[in-house]
DNA sequence: GGTGCGAAGCGC
DNA sequence: CGCTTCGCACCC
């Protein structure tokens, strides 16, 4: 038998080999394969299967010896509908999860061995939790689509419901999927889950940060059919697994799960078509559910359940504080209501949080007399002042001293423009001496250790008061907290993005989450600079209120999720080019749109707020329209191949 | 993606 | 002239 292979990496011409009679039974359209080329072996996929030898000046090479791989009855339907929706080649796919099939695996001792059970070690769960469980249990026993939400307030033990439902998953002999947004949260999680129910359930990380030991134990798994519990954040929708049971997402609003490098694949689309080809039960979990999952549970029959009380604790109370008036107060940042609370909890010992939404955006340098701005040379972004006199691009990672004389009119005196959460230390510092204060961003110190050990040390109360920004958001349990101060609350709001408003909230619903949650009184302090309907929201009951409020905005607007929206990004290193083939662009797209007579909207082109990274030039173009897949057919439509920029297709975009 | 080959670059 | 570097076609 000769097969036509495409190979996963490199060379993109079709190969043919030839496949000795006692391995053909393997093999059909779609198989991965491991054939020799020139000294080496690579993985390739099987596109075309015929008995006649081809008429070809070469000799073909044959396949003596074929890789397993893990048996999925629905691997591949899911994998070219993903395929399809991202407008990208299926190859890309399995490129990601290919360097499993270089790797031997080793012949690991260490592999565990885990009993299936009849009865597992019971999980104490609440009344609220057993209805979840129940609902769901039947239909990981007897498989069937069934997307679920699970809309619990912060702390109110969601996890013990995914422990459940994954204990009587792998009595089923079945995998779970556990998606989390992020790495941290995904490594967190598998801590957690491996020291609370790892001696009875095979957990397995699967990301970025996972060791290729790891790897070959969970692809060992996967080809002897084994069940267990696969944690991570985009990797694991891609496996190939015989006997999935269930796809548990965590933080299912998060932003996070769409990828952030291109293509932008959005995980939690991933998980729902899987699960809808899989034929399983999806539950996604969150204490602050997507506009888009609400309106799923609304117009498509999704199931809704809700945890409403805490496991321990309390709800905190709610502040709201005008920035607007200024009288009386030393910081402009610190009102007095926070500045008097913060000192009872020094007081008390009792620990606190002080969180800055910022996104893209700190603090920047200014000259006093001719308003020169100190510009990246490469990004448009202006250069952000850190406390050590330096100015610092946050694209692209530029950074010079800051120079005493201004370079247009050669004056000295500078204004420093807007907050830090730097500037927001040294101010904290200044105004509580006494207090152990320490800041944890993400965004600026890309060191992963040190913001664990800060995170750590909090956690352990070597710090009062604990400055972030959206990263001290997610998942993290400090049980002493009492008070939350969120500075600037309004900040992102007014961000040209049709979910800010959705995003504000849900950030600052969980944030105000962190605050006692082991203590019967606790406060949120809300600052902010004008008023805005969705601080009727902050509560955390009423966040579902929300919903109606936001939707018939979205309606009106024709945005997600009563309308699909997609967002096709330009790139190119020529500012002339872009500028003409963004406008030509749309234009090809109108012609075609208006040719099919299709009730679809084009906008643009736009020059985004920051339109140019490391000398690189962008556009965006939206599209939007009743249905994805006439989106997708107008866009094919369009033949981009004489473009000399980049153009990307981004199915529901959520930054 | 890795490789082998010819063209081009470079020192003197 | 002889050596190294670069760009690119090829791999079945």
């Amino acid at each position: 038998m000769y097969i036509q292979v495409k190979l996963l990496h490199g060379y993109q011409q079709p190969l043919w080999y030839h496949i000795p009679s006692g391995l053909t039974d393997s093999i059909t359209i779609d198989s991965i394969v491991q054939v020799p080329l020139r000294n080496q072996i690579v993985s390739a996929i099987v596109m075309y299967i015929t008995h006649r030898a081809p008429a070809v000046s070469f000799a073909i090479k044959e396949i003596n010896k074929l890789e397993p791989f893990p048996a999925d009855a629905t691997y591949t339907t899911f994998i070219k509908k993903l395929a399809a929706y991202h407008l990208i080649s299926e190859m890309h796919f399995l490129k990601r999860i290919a360097h499993f099939l270089h790797k031997k695996p080793k012949n690991n001792a260490a592999a565990q061995l885990f009993k299936a059970y009849d009865k597992h070690p019971p999980i104490k769960l609440t009344d609220e939790q057993r209805i979840v469980t129940d609902f769901l249990k039947p239909h990981i026993s007897t498989p069937v689509y069934m997307p679920t939400v699970l809309h619990g307030v912060t702390a109110s033990g969601k996890t013990e419901v995914y422990k459940e439902l994954m204990m009587h998953a792998f009595a089923h002999n079945k995998t779970t999927l556990l998606l989390l947004p992020e790495v941290t949260l995904a490594q967190a999680f598998e801590k957690r889950l491996q020291h609370e129910i790892g001696s009875i359930l095979p957990i397995c990380g699967f990301h970025s940060g996972s060791s290729s030991k790891e790897k070959s134990m969970l692809w060992q798994r996967l080809l002897t059919k084994q069940p267990m519990i696969i944690i991570g954040v985009h990797l694991p929708i891609l496996l190939p697994i015989a006997h999935l049971g269930l796809i548990i997402i965590d933080e299912e609003h998060e932003v996070g799960y769409q990828e952030k490098k291109h293509p932008k694949i959005n995980t939690k689309d991933a998980a729902i078509m899987r699960a809808h080809c899989a034929n399983i039960p999806l539950l996604l979990g969150s204490a602050t559910p997507s506009l888009a999952t609400l309106y799923n549970v609304k117009k498509r029959g999704w199931h809704f359940f809700q945890l409403k009380n805490r496991f321990a604790g309390a709800f905190p109370t709610m502040h709201m504080v005008s920035l607007a008036d200024k009288t009386d107060r030393k910081y402009f940042w610190i009102s007095q209501k926070l500045y008097t609370a913060i000192k009872d909890r020094i007081i008390k010992k009792e620990q606190i949080i002080i969180f800055l939404n910022r996104r893209g955006f700190s603090f920047f340098l200014q000259c006093k007399s001719c308003s020169f701005i100190f510009n990246c040379g490469t990004c448009s972004v202006s250069l952000t002042l850190h406390k050590n006199d330096v100015l610092t691009c946050h694209y692209c990672g530029y950074s010079i001293p800051q120079p005493t004389n201004c370079p247009q009119c050669k004056k000295t005196d500078f204004l420093k423009k807007g907050i830090g959460t730097q500037q927001v230390v040294s101010m904290l510092e200044n105004a509580f001496p006494s207090a152990r204060i320490a800041r944890a961003d993400m965004d600026t110190t890309t060191k992963k250790k040190e913001w664990q050990q800060t995170m750590r040390a909090f956690m352990d109360g070597e710090i009062d008061i604990l400055v972030g920004t959206q990263t001290i958001t997610k998942g993290y349990d400090f049980p002493n907290v009492t008070l939350v101060g969120i500075l600037w609350a309004d900040l992102n709001l007014h961000f040209p993005l049709f979910n800010a408003a959705e995003t504000t909230l849900q950030q600052l619903v969980q944030v105000a989450g962190r605050a006692g949650r082991q203590r019967a009184h606790s406060e949120v302090i809300v600052q902010t600079m004008t008023d805005h309907p969705i601080f009727d929201y902050l509560n955390e009951i009423d966040y579902l209120s929300f919903y109606h409020n936001e939707l018939d905005k979205r309606e009106m607007l024709g945005y997600p999720p009563t309308k699909r929206l997609v967002e096709i990004e330009l790139k190119s290193p020529n500012e002339v080019a872009i500028e003409q083939e963004s406008h030509d662009l749309v234009s090809a797209l109108c012609a075609m749109q208006s040719k099919n007579a299709t009730d679809i909207q084009i906008l643009g082109p736009a020059k985004p707020p920051v339109y140019k990274i490391k000398d690189i030039y962008m556009r965006k173009i939206y599209i939007k329209g009743e249905h994805m897949h006439e989106i997708i057919a107008l866009f094919k439509a369009v033949d981009t191949r004489r473009y000399s920029s980049t153009i990307y297709f981004v199915p529901n975009p959520v930054t």
